[in-house]
DNA sequence: AAAGGTAGCAACCGCGGAATG
DNA sequence: ACATTCCGCGGTTGCTACCTT
């Protein structure tokens, strides 16, 4: 089989990149678009293999990547959803805006790991170590996790076959406001039809709660195939639920600008978190969603210093999947 | 101040699966 | 149908900065 790898007859560099390496792949990426990696090193005169030109792109050079520190928002989003679909980064990455999955992996595996573990939470099962109960909700919330897993995977092929975009759309990241509002209704026309499938299960099966990753919030991973937006006046909830005509693809994405916020109908801060990093239950108006729960309980708890109620975090993580049936497997 | 330990993170590796010929 | 190429994912490694003794 002929694996990807580095280890080329010819000496590939390893390690660190320097600036000088970066500059050569961001100035060629910007003007031809990245097109086959295995190809690229050549063309961009990098003694690297295409592999290690990809990684640092998507999880390093890439300009619509957010660095610096997770709020503490995004590191709930983290945790409710490893607890749903465990260590699928990719997944998890889909739903924390302009985060890559390695940044996300790292966090978990040097911080949120060891946090949950101080708690008495074991971070694989999400369980409290010493209550071991629970095996009926369990088994109910490894099933909606099948599920979810299951609908990811297909959307992120749909994603794949139906936004292979030219390589050289990476020229518009930088300027997505301008390009995306002058062309909407071409991209908008491109949206696969399939999406209404998944708007139409997502209505039946989850009439009080839309679950979270609906194509309309899965917004800006930059690492993720999953990458859908909706622009940003339309956004979806289960009384306005999302169109074909309300989904382009991410290199399409409209950043929001501060007229976008002031124009909107609805709180600026509903909106944050519908877009900036999901509050599942709030986001749908769950009439479960208990908002003081969520941002006084857990929030205290992932500080560290309050004694953690396993017993409503097992119940709040059921909530957020259980507040309506789902077709059995 | 030096040595050892730890945390954080960038990068590498190998695998699975989709795409292609 | 099969072989090959390519890409993306998740696990792991190794480097560096910081902290503790």
């Amino acid at each position: 089989m002929g694996r990807e790898n580095c280890d080329s007859k010819v000496e590939l560099k390893k390690g660190p990149w320097t600036r000088d390496e970066d500059q050569k792949l961001l100035s060629y990426i910007q003007e031809h678009g990245h097109g086959s990696w295995r190809s690229l090193p050549a063309k961009a005169g990098l003694e690297r293999c295409g592999k290690s030109c990809r990684l640092r792109w998507t999880n390093y050079l890439r300009p619509d990547i957010k660095r610096g520190k997770l709020s503490t928002h995004e590191e709930k989003t983290i945790i409710r959803l490893h607890a749903l679909l465990g260590n699928r980064w990719s997944a998890i990455a889909a739903h924390l805006p302009k985060r890559t999955d390695n940044e996300i992996k790292n966090y978990w595996n040097t911080r949120l790991k060891k946090r949950l573990t101080r708690m008495g939470i074991d971070p694989v099962t999400h369980k409290p170590k010493n209550n071991p109960g629970g095996s009926a909700q369990a088994a109910n919330l490894s099933h909606m996790a099948q599920w979810e897993t299951a609908r990811l995977e297909a959307e992120a092929r749909l994603a794949r076959q139906t936004f292979k975009l030219p390589p050289n759309n990476l020229l518009h990241l930088h300027h997505r406001k301008t390009t995306a509002s002058s062309q909407p209704q071409q991209q908008q026309q491109q949206a696969p039809a399939c999406l209404d499938v998944l708007k139409a299960w997502q209505a039946t099966a989850a009439p009080n709660y839309c679950f979270f990753g609906s194509a309309a919030n899965l917004i800006e991973s930059p690492t993720s195939t999953l990458n859908f937006s909706c622009s940003s006046h339309a956004v979806p909830t289960v009384n306005n639920a999302i169109t074909a005509s309300d989904v382009m693809p991410t290199n399409n994405y409209v950043a929001l600008q501060q007229d976008d916020v002031n124009n909107l109908d609805f709180p600026v801060d509903y909106y944050y978190d519908m877009t900036g990093s999901l509050d599942f239950a709030a986001a749908n108006h769950n009439p479960n969603y208990n908002p003081e729960f969520y941002d006084d309980n857990i929030a205290a708890a992932l500080v560290g210093d309050f004694e953690y109620d396993s017993k409503n975090y097992w119940n709040d993580l059921l909530n957020l999947v259980s507040s309506s049936p789902m077709p059995m497997l």
